[in-house]
DNA sequence: TATCGACCTGAGACC
DNA sequence: GTCAACAGGTCGATA
C-alpha cells in the first residue's frame, strides 16, 4: 500500500530514528526491514482515538517523511505532534557547543549523533518502565505489544499486522488479571501493572479526571519535581528509577538524570562523584517530610543525580541519553557509528501470529464449552 | 534504617 | 544445549 508523505527538513545529526526509536526510551515503535520505516500507533495532538503513524527517514536528503495511515484529514496536525513528540524545538548541536562542551571534557570528543529525548505519552511510560525492571530491551518490547495486543483495541490492520492502541488504565483492570498477566510473561511485574491501574483508575476518580494522559501531567502542576517523585513511587513496582523516567521521558523534565546501574558506573568513573557523610545526611534530612521518598530513595544514588545535574544543566537528562548510548552500545547491538541496532519487524509479525495462535484456541475453547453446554 | 535475597524470563555467550 | 557475581529495579523480610 502506498500513502502520500509528508516530509520536515531535519539533520540526522539533530534526529536519527534508529538512535530514539529503538534504544530503550519508546519499546513501540517496529521497524520494517524492506521498506526500511517505522511504525506505531499514538494519540495524535490532543485526540484520544489513536492513529498508526508511520516515518521514515531520508538520510541522503535529511527529511523525515511522515503519514497517519486512515486520518485522511490534517497533515500539519500530525507534523505540528511529530515536532513535539521529538521535541525538535531543542537543537542538540546548540546543547554540545554552547552547554555540555564549555562544561565538560567528555563531550568534546562526541558529537550530535541524533540521539534526543522523547516527549512520551505518560501512562504509556509509567507502564513500559515497570515492565523494565530486571530486563531487557527485547522483552520490554514484546511486552508492551503483548500488552496492546491482548487488552487493547484493534485500531486498523496493514499488511497482515495488526495494530492496537495503548490499554488504559480502566481497560487494563476491566481486561487484565495478574494470572493474564503471568501467564503472558510478565513474571512479577504482572502484580505491579495490575494494581498501578487499579491506583491510577481511584486516583482519577477522586481528582475527577477520567484521561490517564490528563491526570499524570496533572500532578505537575504547581509542583515541585521531589513531590511528582514522591507520587509516582505511591504506584507499586514504581522506585526512583522508574520515576525519573516517567519525569524525563513522560513529563517533560528534562534535567532529570535517571540514575541505574550504568549511569552510577559512568559517575564513578569518569567522573569520581561519590558521596560522603555529609551528603548523605543531607539527602536523608531533605526526605523526611517525604514518607515515600524516605523509604524508596538510595541517597547515595540521588547524590549522583543531583551532581550530574549540577554538571550537565537543565537539559541533564538528555546529556545522559547521549553518554548511555555511548556506553551501553557494545552489549545492546549498536554499530560503531553509534546507530543502534534495530530490531527486526520479524520478531513483531512472530508475537502478531502467537497472539493470533492464542486468540483462535480461545475461539475453539469458547466453541467446544457451547457445545457441551449444549449437550448438557 | 540499612542490607540483602527473591523475583520472571529468555537473548546471547559459551561449550 | 546449557546457564548466569545475566539484564536499564523493586519489594519486603530481617537484624
Amino acid at each position: 500500500m502506498s500513502y502520500k508523505f509528508g516530509k520536515l527538513a531535519i539533520n540526522k545529526s539533530e534526529l536519527c530514528l534508529a538512535n530514539v526509536l529503538q534504544a530503550g526510551q519508546s519499546f513501540r515503535w517496529i521497524w520494517d526491514e524492506k521498506l526500511n520505516q517505522y511504525s506505531t500507533t499514538m494519540k495524535i495532538g490532543q485526540q484520544e482515538k489513536y492513529s498508526v503513524v508511520i516515518l521514515r527517514q531520508d538520510e541522503e536528503n535529511e527529511i523525515l517523511e511522515f503519514v497517519a495511515v486512515g486520518d485522511c484529514g490534517n497533515q500539519d496536525a500530525l507534523k505540528t505532534h511529530l515536532m513535539k513528540y521529538f521535541r525538535l524545538d531543542v537543537s542538540l548541536k546548540h546543547l554540545f557547543d554552547n552547554v555540555w562542551i564549555p562544561s565538560d571534557k567528555a563531550f568534546a570528543k562526541l558529537s550530535p549523533q541524533g540521539i534526543r529525548i522523547l516527549a512520551q505519552e505518560p501512562w504509556e511510560t509509567l507502564i513500559s518502565f515497570i515492565c523494565s525492571s530486571n530486563n531487557n530491551i527485547s522483552r520490554i518490547t514484546r511486552m508492551c505489544n503483548s500488552l496492546c495486543s491482548n487488552f487493547g483495541n484493534l485500531i486498523t490492520t496493514i499488511d497482515g499486522v495488526a495494530y492496537h492502541s495503548f490499554p488504559t488504565s480502566e481497560e487494563l483492570t476491566s481486561r487484565a488479571t495478574e494470572a493474564k498477566l503471568r501467564e503472558l510473561g510478565f513474571g512479577y511485574r504482572a502484580k505491579y501493572i495490575i494494581e498501578t491501574a487499579r491506583k491510577l483508575v481511584k486516583d482519577k476518580a477522586e481528582a475527577n479526571i477520567t484521561s490517564d494522559t490528563t491526570y499524570l501531567q496533572s500532578i505537575c502542576k504547581d509542583a515541585q519535581y521531589e513531590d511528582v517523585r514522591e507520587h509516582l513511587m505511591s504506584y507499586n513496582g514504581v522506585g526512583p528509577k522508574v520515576a525519573d523516567c516517567v519525569c524525563l521521558m513522560g513529563l517533560h523534565m528534562d534535567g532529570i538524570v535517571p540514575v541505574d546501574v550504568h549511569v552510577s558506573r559512568i559517575a564513578k568513573r569518569d567522573y569520581q562523584i561519590s558521596a560522603n557523610k555529609n551528603h548523605l545526611k543531607e539527602l536523608r534530612t531533605k526526605y523526611n517530610a517525604l514518607p515515600i521518598s524516605r523509604k524508596k530513595i538510595n541517597p547515595e544514588l540521588d547524590h549522583i543525580r543531583l551532581m550530574l545535574f549540577k554538571k550537565w544543566g537543565s537539559y541533564a537528562g538528555w546529556a545522559q541519553g547521549v553518554l548511555f548510548s555511548k556506553e551501553i552500545g557494545g552489549t545492546s547491538g549498536s554499530t560503531t557509528t553509534g546507530a543502534i541496532k534495530k530490531r527486526k519487524w520479524d520478531m513483531i509479525k512472530e508475537t502478531e501470529a502467537i497472539v493470533t495462535k492464542q486468540m483462535k484456541l480461545k475461539v475453539e475453547l469458547s466453541d467446544l464449552h457451547i457445545k457441551e453446554a449444549k449437550i448438557d
